[in-house]
DNA sequence: AAATTATTGTATCATTGCGGTACAATGATA
DNA sequence: TATCATTGTACCGCAATGATACAATAATTT
């Protein structure tokens, strides 16, 4: 009847919480569950089974939100605060779940968490809720409610990474389709880092890179001129 | 009898390993600990108490080996892979200082480690070996032998992050006492990211950064001129 | 006490990177 | 053919950094 997951299948007390970026609309967007029959939000987390490392772990949980494999993903930090879950919490949310836990329940022992970030072309991602969750969707990052526990934290924390390490690591592209303008590209950076760029210099920084490949010009139909194509090609 | 840790006391499956750096004689140096009657030698580590919040576990781990509180330290990295430790290994090792573990024992499980870098004064700090150690000493980066486990793995992580974040968190300071000359200051750059600097220009961007105060002179009886001391005052 | 020596503090010049502006090129429409 | 919006690139100027030059100074040597 239940399908409650329990302490024989995965390690204890250990958990991965993944905050899921996409792209669209000149957004960007995270993937956050809702509860079953509360308002509550929470990003997409899971378990580590005995036989998985850490980020095969992540990859699988990735997969059953997103239906994507191979995604690029980090961890980013660690969160473990004492009181970091509130327990009544956790069972009034199972509890609306039809899953009813009792004290000694696996999940009401204290819980620490990897927190992973992931990036994802939003095109290809289809959301998907879990057992616990009726639904599973996209919201803009500046539009993001309160979250259950330190899930708010989590994503401000995975934000803040994520600008840091934009050009250090030339992560965004993991966030468009294998074809771009650089309008595109610019349009996400401006984004992510929540600030305008000086359209010359950002096209004169990125090509100056040598990782991106020129392709053909893209016509649109519009009444000007027609800007090129590029594929990122990591080098 | 046996002085061995039991999982009454601590969360199950997750540790805490410190990867403390020194500097001194011009050396960056990291403190490594002894299994009692073995070659292996391994960071230390500890588990977390329920009571205690992860960096609270992490400082007081760094108290015990070093006698320092308010200690300098960011969480790094989570090792995390199924076959990190070798079992065999650890039970050898307790096996040496006497302590007989059998295949059920709280430490035969799978443990996700959390990596913490701490930096602290060189000076200051009393070396202390943990129940299952014979020493705790400083060893030079340079020379650091093979760790047991994935320690070895730990250091250069933890170093490639010392590294990544010394300008930008302004860290280094740490490592020093609390008056120190220019000349002490890019002993400690030029060894942490293992290149010469230019004096002149190390100096201006010191300088420039506004977080010295310049003290009296320090006199040294040496045949030329005398170089200022500073004093960090971060801000 | 004047010359010497090693080191330190600072000024100066050259190069690079980046913010900002200007302008030519272009694909469609009027 | 003229117009328009957008794109690609060249150029100017400033700030940061690399590199060199040189004056200042605490002791020693002459």
């Amino acid at each position: 009847m239940s399908t409650l997951i329990s302490s024989v299948d995965y390690l204890p007390g250990i958990s991965i919480d993944c905050v899921i970026f996409g792209f669209h609309d000149n957004q960007l967007k995270i993937l956050l569950l809702n509860f079953k029959s509360t308002d509550w939000l929470a990003v997409p987390g899971g378990f580590i089974k005995e036989s998985e490392n850490l980020e095969e772990a992540a990859q699988r949980i990735l997969e059953e939100r997103t239906g994507l494999t191979n995604i690029y993903l980090e961890q980013f930090h660690v969160f473990g605060d004492r009181n970091r879950r509130d327990n009544e919490v956790m069972k009034s949310a199972m509890a609306a779940g039809g899953n009813i836990i009792g004290p000694d329940h696996f999940l009401m022992r204290r819980f620490i968490s990897i927190g992973f970030y992931a990036l994802i072309d939003f095109t290809k991602a289809t959301p998907t809720p879990d057992i616990h969750s009726d639904t599973c969707e996209w919201y803009d990052i500046k539009e993001i409610p309160t979250l259950i526990y330190d899930h708010s934290l989590m994503v401000s924390k995975a934000l803040e990474t994520l600008r840091f390490f934009l050009d250090e690591k030339l992560i965004g592209f993991n966030l468009l389709p294998e074809v771009f303008t650089m309008n595109d590209l610019q349009n996400l950076y401006e984004t992510i880092l929540d600030k305008k760029l000086l359209r010359t210099n950002f096209q004169r920084k990125m090509l100056s890179l040598g990782i991106l490949e020129r392709l053909d010009k893209k016509m649109t139909g519009a009444a000007n001129k027609a800007p090129y194509l590029y594929r990122f090609t990591g080098k």
